[in-house]
DNA sequence: CACTCAATTGACAACGTTGTCAAAAGACAA
DNA sequence: TTGTCTTTTGACAACGTTGTCAATTGAGTG
């Protein structure tokens, strides 16, 4: 800026001026810089323009996810990523892995850079860390998952109702014995959803059977296995519940290896890519990633642009996608 | 920094050495002054240490990709960033959705916040934009796409011999009549297999029919379109090569909707979530794009760490994958 | 004890910007 | 012309840190 400054014969204060775009400068002078900082290839220097800058703000945000490579995740990201791009703010992602502790360093890691805002989708069990961030002034919105012992806006998927939605789906062609295969239960999400299996069942004065319910499946093998036990019964269920994404194909995987696709109904949480291709299509309860992303975002920035009001709890619905799994009769 | 020296009744500099670990700080003092940060909740400022850093480094690193949420993509992102975790540093991403404009905006947006260095899934057909980077210091590599005027390292999949590959594939079990289907041929990968395939069927003295090959194909419905148009042609393909990812659900779906699945047969480059429970499943030449990002990742950080030799051309094999649809019979 | 030398500590400037405020220049009226 | 008011411009300090180098301390030696 110095050099911009001295060959444009100008203070570098005039300069300052000319790169922010501020008003109050003679058009001659701003064309005059303008040159000087073509001809020397002028880069401004954002971090130390944030250094100074009264307001602090460096148009950077932070964005914690599970893993950026996951569906659900990266469509999080790309929509959080399109609110960002309309107020010139980049985004800093990372894979927290459902690792506390990856959350943490991550976390400290986005604040020693002073981003202006933090998005996480939370694998923590205590968030009251962030309370620190809070007062140095970052925004936090939580997205997905609620946040524990912090309170903060929220962007979560209705996720008790997608499921009992569900249910009652299958429930109204007659299926009776539903199995359900969950994720964690130290998920919050995952709770939720099989909360919504067994309320869904209470209210229709179905009694449940314990037997038929698997939590603590992570990933495709686990789920698999799972699935193939509760189809190899002698009673087997007419019809599956799956908690999550993975466990959905998971699931598949073994009616197809047992050649009951067609005779036993399958409802998955979560959209999968390429579900309407497969024999049958297969029902699911769609989140939309991409509206969570969005609301989230746009919570961040009006809080950066000062809104001081009791932090929300934004829901965003799910819908049913049938597609033919999940209207099989038992 | 100020605070926390008074309050341990220290120097700033004495501050700054505890905090970046430097030796040749009395274990008292150390102690006192990890007491008072902890106590005042201090919060290192990276982006002033950088500013002032003789070396001027970030710790951070910008990623342009196509699409963060497309499936690969994302795949190069997450392993990209396991790389840079291991060096604290974290990953500027975003999106250029096939724009060059978009790519020179993430460009200067990374750049203005001094990012260390730069992977690239380019879109631009000129990258000499990029010397200024250069010259400024910044290490660059290009990953999936080869730049355009501008030398700089690359890591790239052997897109033509992994068609290549597959057309072998289908020559050998007697298809004459291979239909293929290609995305926009400005784009240097869509080029680079479009040239396999031509050359496989010279090299195998087969002359090449015009009519069975349609390029410039954007996303699922397109291509879909073109292989219904193809099959329903009195003398149609006996198999279909699809140059792209969309492309090979799009043909998937035409071969469906025509009842065709089990008779024509299909091999598609980059392999697709789910491929193997569709029937049948489909044979791909799967590109490994969390070996490319770990490629890519590795040669920024060895020019970061003062590697000067002249730039380098990384290829990733793929692989065949056979799941059936490449194995039907003519 | 004084002296030398190494280890520890601190004062100060500097990194590249922008906020503050005062000075200079220009516009307009009397 | 002078005086007043507005617009444009610049000098300087400051943001939070680290590099440089000098001052101080302490250990070891004769």
């Amino acid at each position: 800026m110095r050099e911009v400054a001295a060959l444009a014969k100008v203070s570098i204060k005039t300069v300052s001026r000319v790169v922010n775009g501020e008003s109050g400068v003679s058009p001659a002078l701003a064309r005059r810089v303008a040159a000087a900082s073509e001809r020397l290839a002028y880069r401004h220097n954002l971090t130390a323009s944030s250094l100074r800058r009264s307001d602090g703000r460096s148009a950077t945000i932070g964005v914690v996810l599970e893993d950026v490579s996951n569906p659900f995740s990266s469509a999080l990201h790309r929509s959080i990523e399109d609110v960002a791009v309309q107020r010139n703010v980049l985004v800093l992602a990372g894979s927290s892995d459902e690792d506390p502790d990856r959350e943490r360093k991550l976390v400290s890691a986005f604040a020693s850079r002073r981003v202006d805002g933090l998005i996480i989708q939370p694998s923590s069990q205590d968030h009251s860390y962030l309370l620190a961030e809070r007062r140095a002034g970052t925004a936090i919105v939580f997205v997905d998952r609620p946040p524990a012992f912090f309170d903060a806006d929220t962007v979560v998927t209705d996720n008790a109702a997608g499921v009992r939605r569900g249910i009652r789906h299958l429930l109204a062609q007659g299926h009776r014995r539903i199995g359900y295969l969950g994720d964690m239960h130290t998920i919050a999400t995952a709770a939720e959803r099989h909360q919504g299996y067994v309320e869904e069942l209470a209210d229709q004065g179905i009694e449940i059977d314990e037997s038929l319910v698997r939590l603590d499946l992570r990933g495709i093998e686990k789920a698999e296995a799972a699935a193939m036990e509760f189809l190899s019964r002698r009673q087997r269920p007419t019809a599956l519940f799956a908690g999550q994404n993975l466990i959905t194909i998971g699931a598949f995987r073994a009616l197809r290896r047992l050649g009951l696709h067609q005779r036993v109904a399958l409802i998955g949480f979560d959209d999968i890519l390429l579900a309407d291709l497969l024999e049958p299509g297969i029902t699911v309860i769609a989140q939309d990633p991409v509206a969570i992303g969005r609301a989230a975002a746009g919570m961040l920035f009006r809080r950066l642009d000062g809104d001081r009001s009791p932090s929300e709890r934004h829901v965003v619905v799910s819908r049913m996608i049938t597609r033919g799994s999940g209207e099989i009769a038992p």
